[in-house]
DNA sequence: CATGAATGAGTCTTCATTCAT
DNA sequence: GATGAATGAAGACTCATTCAT
C-alpha cells in the first residue's frame, strides 16, 4: 500500500537524518513521487509525523509484549523487555527507530499526540517495574524514568560495530541497578 | 557586554523553544536589535551556537568541579558531581540549560565542536567513575553512559514544581545503582 | 515553455542592466512570478546564468555557421562570420546579446562553464583565421584576439540609431586589417 | 597621506577582485581601518570609485603623454602611445589597472563621471589617429574604436607569464592594421 | 492518482551607511 | 580622526502547501 510505503520512507529519513533535515520533498522522492502527491495521503507534515509515531509505537509495543508474554518472573520479564526495547530502537524497523529521536516540534497537536503515545507505551514498563515491588510509587517511578532514560539515550552513542549488542547493553544496564 | 548578553539571550531561547525554532530574528528581538546587528558580534548562526555551547560547558564544568573539589571519597564525589550536574542542567543559567538539548545540526563544524566540548566535559565523569574501581574499563564506560544518560534525560520530564529537587533525583539515581 | 521564457527574461535583464544589477526578483517579476517560483525551474542563480550563456552560445554559433556555410573563400568567410557575430551581438536575441557582457562572478563553477563555452565558440573563429594562412600560430592567435576583442567591445559604444550597421562595422574592422 | 593610501588600496582590490566583489569593509581592512572610517575621507562608495578612476586616468594620461612627447612621426607616435597604454593597463599602478575593468554601475552620476573621464583620455588617441590622415572623420573614428577596443580587451586574456610583452602585443596589433 | 506550477511566508546573511562617543 | 554599535533594505534561497488539470 502506497500510504504505508510513504510512512516507512518518512520514518527511515527521520531516523537517518533527523526530523528537521527531512523535507516533504525528500520523502516524496524516496518514493518516486512529487511533493504535492504526499498530500493525497496525509493532510500535513504534522499528520505524517503523528502517524509515523503511532505506527512506531505499535511496532515496539508488539516487540516488547511478544518477548515478555511467556515470562512470569518480574525481574526477568523487565530484563527481557529492556532487551527487546533497545534491540528495536537500534536495529528494528525505521518506524521504531524514529522513536528514540527527539522530534522538535512547534505545534501543540503533534506534541500532545506524541506525548500520549509515549505515555501509553511507557505504561507497560510502569507495570513491569511496579511488579518488582517498590516501597513507594515514587521510588518505582524514579526507577522507571532512570531505566528508560538510560536506554533511550543509548542510541546517541551506540554503533552497530560495537562489541556489545543492544540486548547485552540493556541487560548490563539492568544488572547495574539494585533490585528493590 | 553586549556580546555576552546576546549569547545569554540565544541560550535562553534555545533552551526554552529549541534550536531550530529559534531564529536570528528572535535572538535579535530579545535584545532589542535587528537581525543584521547580530552579525556585528557573530559571524554566523553556527558560530553563535558553538559559542553558546562553549560557554555552557564552562559553566557546568565550573559548577561540578567547585562542588567536588573538597571531597575525597570516590562514591560521595560522584554523588555530588551528579547532583551539581543535574542542578545546573535544570535550574542553572540558560547557557548551561542548553547542554541537555539535542542540537540538530547539519554542518560538520558545529557537530565536531559540540562533540569535542561534550567529550571534554564527560571526561571528568569518566575520571570519577574510574575511581570507583571497576573490574574492566568497559564496565566503567557502560556505568558512566548509563548514569549520564539517565541524568540528561531527566530534563525531558522534570518540572520545577515537582517534590523532588534535582539534587534529590541525582542522588536517588545513584543510590539505585550498585557500587562496583 | 515557461522555462525558456524565464531564460529569455533573464537574458534580457542581464543584457540591459547587467548581471549584478539583476535580481531573481526582477527576473521573476518580468514573468509575473514570485521569486521562489524561479527555483521551480532553476536550482540557483548560478545555474540560471550558466543556462543563459549556454543558450546564447548556441544562438550565435548557429547564426555564424549558417551565414558561412556556403562560403569557400577564407577571407570572405571570415568577413561574413564577423558580420554575423556582430549583428547577433547587437541586434540578435537577448540570449545572444548577453554574451558580450562581462559577467562578474565569484563562483568557479560559473566561471569555468562560461570560459568553456566561450572557448568552444571562439574555436570556430580560430579555424577561420587559421585558414587565412599565417606564418606562425602565434600570429594567427594575436590576429584572432585582436579581431574578436574589437568586435566584442563594439557593444559598449554601438547605438541602434547610428549610420553604420553592425555588419558594416564588422566589415570595416576587417578591411582595416592586413591580410596575411 | 591617508586619503591617497585608501584610494590605492581600493584600486588594488578593484583591479584584483573586481568592483562588485570589493566591499567598503575590504578596503578599510586593507588599510587597517574600520568601515566607518572610510567615510571620513569619502562621502560614499560612488565618490570613491569616481576618485579612483580620476586618479587612474591621470596616471595613464601621464604615461602616454610622457612616452610620446618627443615623437613627431604620426604612426610611430601612435605605436608608442599604444605600447604605453597597454603597458600601463597590464603592469602599471593599481590605479591605472582598474581602468580596463568594467565597472557595473547603477547610479548615473558615476556612469557620467566615468564616461567623461574616458572620453577625455580617448581624445588624445583621437588626436593621434586623426594625424594619420584618414579620408573621413568616420573612418578615423572606426579605426580608433577598433584599436582601443582590441587593446583594452587584451587584459582579459593577457598573463604576465606570456612570451609577448604588453608593448609587443600593442605593436603587433598596430602592425596588423593598414595605414590609411 | 499524480503532476507541475506556483505561492508566500519565512530563513540566514550582506553591506553601505550613520552617528554618538 | 577613528571607533564600535547599529541600522535597514535588500539579497538568494527553502519549503510546506495548494490546486487546476
Amino acid at each position: 500500500m502506497a500510504r504505508a510505503a510513504i510512512l516507512n520512507a518518512a520514518a527511515k529519513l527521520y531516523a537517518d537524518y533527523g526530523y528537521e533535515a527531512t523535507t516533504i520533498r525528500d520523502i516524496a522522492s524516496a518514493r518516486g513521487l512529487l511533493p504535492g502527491s504526499i498530500y493525497h495521503y496525509f493532510r500535513s507534515k504534522d499528520q505524517l509525523i503523528i502517524e509515523v509515531f503511532t505506527e512506531g509505537i505499535k511496532h515496539i509495543l508488539t516487540a516488547v509484549c511478544d518477548a515478555t508474554k511467556d515470562i512470569d518472573d518480574p525481574w526477568e520479564r523487565l530484563e527481557v523487555a529492556c532487551a527487546a526495547h533497545l534491540e528495536t530502537l537500534t536495529t528494528g524497523s525505521s518506524l521504531a527507530r524514529v522513536l528514540s529521536k527527539d522530534i522538535p516540534v512547534t505545534s501543540p497537536e503533534v506534541k500532545d499526540a506524541i506525548v500520549a503515545l509515549r505515555d501509553q507505551y511507557e505504561s507497560v514498563f510502569a507495570k513491569y517495574v511496579a511488579a518488582l515491588g517498590f516501597a513507594t510509587p515514587l521510588e518505582a517511578r524514579i526507577f522507571r524514568l532512570q531505566l528508560l532514560g538510560s536506554l533511550n539515550s543509548t542510541t546517541k552513542w551506540y554503533r552497530k560495530s560495537s562489541k556489545l549488542k543492544p540486548a547485552d547493553i540493556a541487560r548490563q544496564f539492568l544488572s547495574n541497578m539494585k533490585r528493590p
